[in-house]
DNA sequence: CTGCTTGCAAATAGTTTGCACGTTC
DNA sequence: GAACGTGCAAACTATTTGCAAGCAG
């Protein structure tokens, strides 16, 4: 968790003989260090922290690159932006579709499915790109028990 | 299939008291009888080819409106627009992120996976809200013997 | 020095909203 | 005719792109 992933990260870019530059390094510090997954915008607010000059479109650039080295992967957690984060932390996401709050689950939760879908449809299938949406324990008890309803979506999610 | 669902559909707005007004007839009959999952922009089209005056952002509200009232359900099929689907037709949506295709999966695939869910984090998936990615058998193929590449996304997605 | 990267600004895609007018019940 | 729905235009969010300048190797 608390391990410090940059250094081979950045040889993961050298030995790609990628070009390391202050954008890619102060983006993949962020992710690095980040304990959740973060947003295009997000991550660029962070890495204006300590580097203002790093304009957004560098921010989805970069992330692209990443992304096709195999470095980087994104989510996306239903209506917002896609979330990102670093391909070796593989999970799946849980979200909460009426109060849009995330878990994360176990990678291997869908391995069942999986093996269907390879035997059956010849799908392969990459658990940890998308998310699972659905109502929290909250939610749904609160939706269960309430009387006249404040929220946008009344029962039915 | 080629059931005639519109008069039921009318039915159920009715009897909620909600207005039964041009827009939202030719929102349903084009989604009681479209055969695919449309996004809002393609069914806007659709609705203009018999009402032109139909605006879309009429078709985005009244989208919300039936779903609101649990008529129509709607899926992020990850980068594109939302797909939208009577709320009846029940299954999960499998998409080839490297081409985009969609092929639809009986709803109960996901049976096993939503009990442990249920069990072990309280959460009620609603499996038909999200799209499962992945890649299809030919991509899967073609990606293993490419030897060049001219795709965007070399080996992986 | 040569080409990949970046900054900036502007374009794009998808969706939402304020307001005045029109239609449904 | 009162309330709700709609058309239009404009705002908004997320992301992409052309171009000229900058920096890594």
């Amino acid at each position: 968790m608390g391990k410090e992933r940059l250094p081979e990260l950045l040889d993961a870019l050298r030995r790609r003989g990628e070009r390391l530059t202050t954008a890619r390094h102060a983006l993949l510090s962020v992710m690095a260090h980040a304990d959740e997954h973060l947003s295009a915008d997000q991550l660029s607010v962070e890495v204006a922290r300590t580097n203002p000059a790093i304009h957004r479109a560098t921010i989805y650039r970069t992330l692209e690159t990443l992304r096709r080295l195999g470095i980087v992967e994104h989510t996306h957690l239903g209506h917002g932006p896609a979330v990102y984060h670093l391909a070796d932390d593989v999970h799946q996401h849980l979200v909460c579709e009426e109060c849009g709050w995330v878990v994360e689950a176990p990678a291997d939760l869908f391995a069942g499915v999986e093996e269907t879908l390879e035997r059956d449809f010849g799908f392969d299938m990459r658990a940890n790109h998308f998310a699972i949406v659905g109502r929290c324990r909250r939610c749904a008890e609160e939706g269960t028990e309430r009387v006249a309803g404040d929220r946008r979506t009344p029962t039915q999610a």
